[in-house]
DNA sequence: GTAAAGTGTGTTTTT
DNA sequence: CACACTTTAC
């Protein structure tokens, strides 16, 4: 380590010892190794402070983050302590952080890759499509090929995608993939592999790039010679946070950028490796110091975020995980309440006690956005939705089905997908087959069309159109044609949502129902769309890192203060922490999800992510333990079983929890009004249930 | 031949 | 409730 000014001594004073050595660390290769709310973030941001301190320059930084949003708080924080070093020229210490290069890795793919992609012969101007995306063009492949016709259990596109995706991000052939994950669909090898090649065929003629492609070009680019040499020319440091979930290619992408180890740094934690289902492998981090030999290891083990009496519980629950390595985590915060094992009789019972706790922990000061409610899967909430809604609480919901995901939204960027690349089949499919009277086959022939006449939307205007479609066909044309002129894009990108909508709004009312609400997400489309400065990017900010919640969408330029609560999936909660952490859904067959239990790693991964879970909480963290089972299943609609506590609270865990009944008894006859009605309801339902079929 | 309406089945996590 | 597949309507 060398010599410390003081000015920039007292910064990093701050920090405790482990921390300050990963911050001041020298180029040499860095692992550090960062238990749940040990300052991860705080050490990264000291050690890019420092690494410009340093003298180099921040545009030839990389600091790659798991979301855009990780991204910027980092940049926010370095920028800060940049002024607070007494940078001389204020203005240059802000202007210095921003040209640090930070996002996601296939963020970053992007950018570098309409950079520098030319020189291993991919076109600048390629457009990026997300993951159902891919799948429509998966499906359309296999009913053009007519593959898996009359022949049963052929893969959905759903799992032909992921079957490819994780060949491609693993970078193992088909068969040891299928063998390994998806032994039923051996038996169409042959099929699989003839539709992958004419995915990536159609995918490269259509100039099209889906997010694998982004990492395996960057990767491509990286090994190439004189790629390779172009980007290790770019970057003088290498930051990687949450290093636990990337996958094989990604560790390949830093391997070219830092074959020697120089001047890379990662962060993370093999106890919260939680993306395997994305091929993420946690062997990258446990195999680190091997792959770079020299490197330094630097451990956190005090956490800064939980109690105690919380860490005790959730060090035991990491420590039976069956393989792992060895740290223990401590807190200076010696008092607190002990972690509670909420019993509720049923979903409903649960949703009452959050709502109950929640309210309850307002009043006591702890305002909402300090609160969140986490589950394994999306659907878990829904009663918890419905209770938030009727009694009027504000909350966010992160995870599961995304804003952008949604049909209608969908529908109106694949307008101006195909406006931007015309020969995007994808969305000139999407867009045609929206429109009445026009199916798969029409749509297909117009497509041949617009690609024999070297794309100009003008050949449409040859077709005659079924009876159906008269009315809207001239429009359509004048739309597409409107979007793709020259003058369009200086009428800004907001203009021509509102074109799109204007075409689009009759047709959205006829093809789904809910058409006001639906509206209006698009008229708040229009407002977003309004603060990008191209198309392009614009299309690309909302593949790439798509708003996470609907209410974001609608806050974000207005930067509301309203209070909410967070509802969230455990994965997308990665990262964060808040006061109070209610998790709900904490029996067997949803933590662990009956998804995963087929080996050992499975069973580990869903530990880790209860873990996760758990280790969001500083101050009060409750478990919820629904007795009863209701089934979702349209025949057996009354049906319920009795659950299991998660197998993750075993016998020597349970005693660090605080159990009890989600209301005590004395509780229950208070709220009487509520008590009639809720039973009203039952009696009506089973009525109606003795007559349904 | 093609589009649209109808029927039966299975549900995680996300860049 | 969306997906794959089937039947009916144009």
């Amino acid at each position: 380590m060398s010599e410390i000014p003081q000015h920039i001594e007292d910064l990093f004073a701050q920090l405790n010892p482990q921390q300050r050595a990963a911050a001041c660390h020298d180029s040499g290769s860095l692992l550090i190794i960062a238990g749940a709310g040990t300052g991860k973030t705080t050490t990264l941001s000291h050690r890019v402070a420092w690494l410009i301190s340093q003298g180099i320059d921040p545009s030839r930084i990389l600091l790659l983050t798991f979301s855009r949003r990780a991204a910027n708080e980092m940049v926010r924080r370095v920028d800060a302590l940049l002024r607070a070093m007494g940078d001389s020229r204020e203005h240059a210490a802000s202007a210095r952080s921003r040209s640090i290069w930070g996002g996601t890795f296939h963020s970053t793919a992007a950018r570098l890759l309409r950079r520098y992609g030319q020189s291993i012969g991919l076109p600048d101007d390629f457009t990026i499509i997300d993951r159902s995306d891919a799948e429509d063009l998966m499906s359309s492949l296999r009913s053009e090929l007519e593959l898996g016709n009359n022949v049963a259990k052929f893969p959905r596109k759903g799992t032909l995608v992921e079957i490819y995706s994780r060949c491609v991000n693993t970078c193992l052939k088909l068969e040891p993939v299928l063998e390994r994950y998806y032994p039923w669909c051996l038996e169409h090898v042959e099929a699989l592999k003839q539709l992958f090649q004419a995915f990536v065929d159609r995918k490269e003629q259509q100039n099209i790039l889906d997010y694998d492609d982004l990492l395996l070009f960057w990767h491509a680019l990286s090994s190439d010679p004189a790629g390779g040499k172009l980007l290790r020319g770019q970057f003088e440091a290498v930051l990687v946070d949450e290093y636990q979930d990337t996958n094989v290619l990604q560790s390949g992408i830093l391997k070219n950028l830092c074959p020697d180890g120089a001047g890379l740094t990662v962060v993370g934690d093999d106890a919260q490796s939680i993306y395997s289902f994305r091929a993420a492998t946690v062997r990258n981090i446990l195999d680190f110091p091997e792959e770079y030999p020299g490197t330094t290891v630097v451990t956190l083990e005090e956490n800064y975020r939980s109690t105690q009496p919380i860490l005790a519980a959730t060090n035991q629950i990491i420590d039976e995980a069956h393989e792992r390595y060895e740290k223990k985590l401590w807190s200076s915060k010696i008092a607190g309440e002990p972690p509670i094992l909420v019993d509720c009789s049923d979903n409903n019972e649960q949703a009452d006690f959050v709502v109950t706790q929640v309210l309850e922990h307002l009043e006591a000061g702890i305002p909402l956005n300090q609160q969140a409610v986490l589950f394994r899967a999306s659907h878990h909430s829904l009663a918890l939705e419905v209770e938030l809604a009727r009694r009027n609480i504000a909350y966010h919901k992160y995870g599961g089905l995304k804003f952008i995901e949604t049909a209608h939204v969908k529908d109106l960027m694949a307008y101006l997908r195909l406006a931007e690349n015309p020969r995007d089949a994808v969305s000139g499919l999407r867009v045609l087959t929206l429109l009445p009277g026009i199916g798969q086959k029409k749509a297909q022939q117009l497509l041949n069309l617009l690609a024999e006449s070297g794309f100009r939307f003008d050949a449409w205007s040859e077709f005659k159109p079924p009876a159906a479609t008269v009315e809207h066909w001239p429009l359509f044309i004048r739309l597409m044609k409107n979007l793709s002129s020259p003058q369009s894009e200086k009428k800004g990108i907001s203009s021509e949502v509102h074109q799109v909508r204007t075409f689009y709004s009759p047709l959205l009312d006829q093809q789904y129902d809910n058409g006001p609400a639906r509206q209006r997400d698009l008229e708040q489309l229009e407002q977003v769309a309004s603060r990008f400065s191209s198309r392009m990017s614009f299309l690309e900010e909302i593949t790439l890192d798509p708003p996470s919640s609907t209410q974001d969408i609608a806050n974000d330029s207005s930067k509301t203060d309203d209070d909410f609560l967070v509802l969230s999936t455990i994965h997308s909660s990665k990262g964060l922490e808040w006061d109070a952490v209610y998790v709900l859904q904490a029996a067997d067959g949803s933590i662990p999800s009956e998804m995963s239990l087929e080996s050992n790693d499975e069973i580990d991964e869903e530990r880790r992510l209860f873990y996760v879970a758990l280790t969001r909480a500083k101050n009060w963290l409750y478990v919820c333990f629904p007795h009863r089972q209701y089934f979702q299943n349209r025949r057996w609609n009354q049906a319920h079983s009795y659950a299991q506590l998660t197998r993750f609270i075993s016998s020597k865990t349970l005693p660090l929890f605080q159990r009890r009944p989600a209301f005590n008894a004395e509780d229950l006859d208070t709220p009487e009004e509520a008590q009639i009605e809720t039973t009203a309801e039952d009696i009506r339902k089973n009525i109606r249930n003795m007559w349904s079929s």
